[in-house]
DNA sequence: GAAAAGTATGGTATCGATACCACGCAAGCG
DNA sequence: CGCTTGCGTGGTATCGATACCATACTTTTC
């Protein structure tokens, strides 16, 4: 470290070029505004004093931050970090940073980020759900801001939302499993509150099934289960409950792993007797020779897409569609 | 949207509140220097108006952004993930924010992205890599501001360092194999050039041999091969060459997963006769059923322990320690 | 009881860039 | 040739907060 708060100022570089520092300003912003000469002078000079601008500043008299907050639930699931991944890569390309926070699945957490958030007059703002608390939505109505909602696609987004329908996610796995034959699919899940995607796939689930019997086996929250601890129980308590059971829909790819390891224990032939299916392509299925049958969410395709509307809104670029539906794949290997 | 632009700005609560605009100031920034009553005006005002202060002008004015810059080459591996999400954590509790960019392990998008987080003046920078180009450190050590870099844990640290030593690791695993009976361990990598990480896990392989034969297999790099593919090849390889291999040190837990899975195939008792490890510890252990003996490395740990450095270098407090070195754990399961 | 120290508050300059307006100069037009 | 038009450039005000200094008033100290 050298000592410290010594920047060189654009003042500073218009020194050395010899011209006014609004001219190094529309050098480095609008080059094209600029002659060719007194650019290539600009340049020199700001190589030869190793000039940074300064966006702060910049940010305060246009209005203007180049910022996007993104709010994340967590970055804990793969999911998640790859949709940020896909949102960095997009706004950086169109010369927009990325501010970061996190909720963890608090609510009240949840309003103090978005007012943080805020703080920094965003150009954009992009959250990573689209359940808030009502002190929030006015927030972010009020905010006069774009604000881009993901993975849930809601009758009313604030402003736009890129996602998917767990809906038909839902829909679409049980028409599958009875398309090839099944009779008595079971919707396995945990019935945590507040937990809209899951109840949209069950809503799904009931409405694909033409005539069969509705089997939801719902399953108490606990937080000393994991994902997989659920599954193995979960197959447990369907069989014994439902004996001729030959499909179960499992609402997440941790409880589909458990209820498989459930049936290996058991000797049952998968996918002969009974079928299992996940939700999310998490990536234990290529690497660990588990070749689960489940639907999979391109989460980088949907952090691209927020980056595009996102530039295309701080662009002034009119809205086309408030709801982008990217979309899934049900990618059917060897479980069902 | 309501339109565009019109942010309340302290001047307004002030006239709200009845007081000049620097105890507004000092009301929200420094509490303890106003007087209750007057601090309870100024909250009702700022209620009233849903005052959110410009941290911009803010930053500005007092030439401290309260934002930290986060460069990660990816944020596909799950270990700079949870790395981030500590860092981010224990930043927001220390009032910071977090600004994020990619690498994509390219040197000279390392170079852009530095410069255009540096435009942010930002109170300090998180590094997730040592290797910088000469122009990339040059720009840090001028930039006179605490930069953190993680997971190597090189000699002479820009500002300070976080992270592990692969050589112990490297070193500790062969150990381990040789004190449990193993006689020909196999280091198995991939000969990518740049990867320190691998040469030094390698170079702690050799160090711990201890008179056994040093037997290194470093297959040439292919964008077309996954991990666990160069994983079940470099086994049949060391196989081939060395029939006698009664173990296999990966450098990564990919190419141990793959190790294994060729193992299966060609129906070899592990760890009877061939002990498998890796290093990473990703979730496909747990979960899929694989019990991988393996390093595991607490990221969490690295990011809140570079968010403890951050917040004590901005806040100037003197740096304890320039490289602080946080382990791992060495954790033994049913491959060896 | 007067001087010294401390508390609460406000006024003004300032941070570093950009917006807006104004100006000089060259080319295009009748 | 005088006028308009457009381009390149510069001066000055401004964005919204905080630093620094000053002021009015209260409390402590010998």
């Amino acid at each position: 470290m050298s000592d410290p708060r010594k920047w060189v100022t654009m003042g500073d570089v218009a020194r050395a070029a010899g011209v006014g520092k609004i001219t190094v300003s529309r050098a480095l912003r609008t080059p094209a505004k600029v002659s060719p000469d007194t650019l290539a002078k600009v340049h020199k000079a700001v190589d030869a004093l190793g000039y940074v601008r300064d966006e702060t500043a910049g940010a305060l008299s246009s209005q203007r931050s180049r910022v996007v907050g993104a709010l994340v639930s967590t970055l804990d699931r793969p999911v998640f970090a790859t949709t940020i991944r896909g949102l960095e890569e997009g706004l950086s390309a169109g010369g927009l940073q990325l501010l970061l926070g996190s909720t963890r699945y608090a609510p009240d957490k949840e309003a103090r980020m978005v007012s943080t958030l805020l703080g920094r007059r965003p150009d954009a703002l992009v959250l990573t759900s689209t359940d808030h608390t009502p002190q929030t939505r006015r927030l972010l109505e009020n905010a006069g801001l774009p604000v881009i909602e993901l993975w849930e696609l809601p009758d009313d987004p604030i402003f736009a939302a890129v996602g998917f329908s767990n809906r038909a996610a839902g829909r679409d796995m049980t028409r599958h499993l009875i398309g090839s034959g099944r009779k008595h699919p079971v919707f396995l899940r945990v019935a945590n509150a507040n937990d809209t995607r899951a109840d949209l796939r069950e809503a799904g689930y009931r409405g694909a099934l033409e005539g069969f019997e509705p089997r939801i086996l719902s399953l108490p929250p606990d937080d000393a289960l994991s994902g997989p601890d659920f599954g193995a129980q979960g197959l447990a308590q369907a069989l014994a409950r439902w004996p001729d059971t030959d499909a179960v829909i499992c609402v997440s790819d941790a409880l589909a792993v458990g209820a498989w390891c459930e049936a290996m224990r058991r000797g049952l032939d998968v996918p002969g007797l009974l079928a299992i299916t996940g939700f999310g392509d998490i990536d234990v299925a290529g690497d660990a020779g588990l070749a689960l049958t489940t639907i999979r969410i391109d989460g980088e395709a949907i952090g691209r897409e927020a980056a595009r509307l996102t530039l295309a809104a701080t662009a002034g670029e009119p809205l086309a569609d408030r709801i982008i539906d990217l979309g899934y794949t049900l990618v059917r290997r060897a479980t069902g």
